[in-house]
DNA sequence: TGAAAGGACCGTAACGGTTCAGAACCAATT
DNA sequence: AATTGGTTCTGAACCGTTACGGTCCTTTCA
């Protein structure tokens, strides 16, 4: 019966068509992918977590982008793609039990999350992306620190000194305002901490006393989240020379409110963005490009190659800092006396 | 056992503990999903087949929205999305059997999708998008014959009578040329064929012989085809004083042509879209919008209360006339005319 | 003509859960 | 002491497929 549908070879023609005729006659719908799956212990399929309602994934750009990338991969292999669930709100771990997949790609999850706990529990290969090297699972990222390092160079060098940083969400837990140096090295998000902590050993190195900058955190990811976390900054310390934000998508809602307060990007003051979506590089942005499509592509090819017990392997992209025309020496002119005598 | 993790209630805490012990002393990595499926018959997610690679879903603007509709609906009910690969190159139907899926939504493929056919043989219940009524299974879906009229009487009202059409694929085939009335009518794209009947319904009605008017098709789905297929109009007919793009994507790219070749939009030539996305509302664009978001969590509701042997429902949604900055009168001045003595 | 070889076909045992019937046990009532 | 009622626990059947090994029949060659 198996071998009517799957193994033509096996057996002669005219009886294979006898098979198929009758099973047609009896309503037969054809194999159960299911008890296929049981019985060959392949699903065909590669989940997906992440931190963020499901939805998520179709709007922010740079998870879009990513999920091209893996995508892209997937189709290579001819596997599905399945988008597992996971509200952050409720410690829903069930759906993370539910899925029948060969493997997980993780996507930038905080390092405690229970989903994240539930994935590491399953016995199939997994990477996880924009996470810390667990040692146990195949991983591929940015180095973040690196490159927020450089970023803040090319700020010190333009001048900057007094500033202001708007980040995304640090761990589970809402908390819309500014951030504690402890919130900051206690973060749970790898990401955020790692850029973080790229700004503060720059500045630090420049003689800025890092306690002292504001750092504005926001739970929601989305333009109207860069704009109010500017305003917070800017509430706080207007003489800030420049905003620096952890994603394009902040920035641009860090411009919006700098153009409502009648500031000048960049001659009143200077905006960066991290990550390299459209449309910051459509609005000049002063940004880090990462390569998000390649990222997600990397991980799929990662597991889909899961070549049985080999040691775990951990990639690292590269990045490229882009200059754009949001940043420039700080209003009043720290760049004469750079260039001066 | 399965007692031990799913139902605590139905056994003393004393053996709970002790099962959950020995099963963790012998790794056992719990309940298996796929088997619990095959049991339970239920599987936990839903499939979405798409006309295209599985990274298109991703890349066009549309199809992201109808996504983050469909993954709203899927969170709110609990369930995973699995993307299927379905590569419109090969026949390969074997992806469909595959999938371990409690219903699918199938998003604008041609009528004679073998894939489709492979859905629609499978005993799980199934939501059409962009198709016609199949009469036996939901459909989501707008009056595009209706809406594409409504856009083309703008075009009439304004004086324009001498057109050109840039149109995404008609059939399974890769044709990216001038279009037959046969090819117009035979299209295998619900949603491409209803949209052209609509335009030659209207331009017929104005006197305009709809057999002269210059169609011209496009496999791939991005602004380059959009500017070449405004170039190959344009070739053919300089004279033509508005160009209707069956996208808003294809409309921005014959938007880049027509500044590539000195004409002003509006000035020169009128050029209309459909859809409402964002770039083209950026853009001004004269276009239908769609709630494709809504057209997404349409489909997903559908599915996921499919309501056991009611009759299929067809739902139409709303879809809303944009007139943008794009459109005016053709150069010259039938406007003038049409104010006139 | 008989043995060996090969091909076609068929029956059965997992795969790993869930479910349900009924056994075993204990306590309370008649 | 026997019946009843209730709870906890055990075992077996079933979900639908694929892998495997065995039977049977046909062909080939000594």
């Amino acid at each position: 019966m198996s071998n009517a549908y799957n193994r033509p070879d096996q057996l002669s023609p005219e009886l294979r068509r006898r098979v198929l005729d009758t099973a047609r006659r009896l309503g037969y719908p054809g194999p159960d992918p299911v008890a296929r799956s049981l019985r060959t212990r392949k699903a065909g399929a590669v989940g997906l977590l992440l931190t963020e309602n499901l939805s998520y994934a179709f709007r922010d750009p740079a998870a879009i982008g990513f999920l091209e990338g893996l995508a892209l991969a997937c189709e290579d292999a001819g596997t599905g793609l399945l988008l597992v669930p996971a509200n952050p709100e409720r410690e829903d771990v069930a759906s993370v039990h539910r899925a029948g997949v060969d493997g997980f790609v993780v996507y930038s999850v905080p390092d405690d999350d229970p989903h994240l706990a539930a994935v590491l529990e399953r016995p199939v290969p997994t990477v996880v992306c924009d996470q810390p090297d667990l040692g146990t699972v195949d991983r591929v990222g940015i180095d973040d620190r690196g490159a927020m390092y450089e970023l803040a160079r090319h700020l010190i060098g333009l001048g900057h000194r007094r500033i202001g940083v708007v980040c995304m969400r640090l761990a589970r837990d809402r908390n819309d305002g500014f951030v504690t140096p402890d919130r900051q090295h206690a973060a749970h998000f790898h990401v955020q901490r790692n850029r973080l902590s790229g700004l503060a050993e720059a500045f630090s190195e420049a003689g800025v006393d890092w306690s002292q900058v504001p750092v504005v955190e926001r739970f929601d990811h989305n333009m109207a989240s860069g704009a109010s976390g500017a305003a917070q900054v800017l509430d706080r310390d207007p003489q800030v020379t420049a905003l620096i934000c952890t994603s394009d998508v902040l920035a641009l809602g860090a411009m919006t409110e700098a153009a409502r307060r009648g500031l000048r990007v960049p001659h009143d003051i200077t905006v960066t963005g991290f990550d390299g979506i459209r449309a910051g590089e459509e609005a000049g942005l002063t940004t880090v490009r990462q390569p998000v499509l390649e990222k997600g592509r990397a991980a799929g090819k990662l597991l889909l190659d899961a070549n049985e017990r080999s040691r775990p392997r951990s990639v690292n992209l590269a990045t490229e800092l882009i200059i754009g025309k949001t940043s420039a020496g700080p209003r009043g002119g720290v760049e004469e006396r750079w260039f001066g005598p």
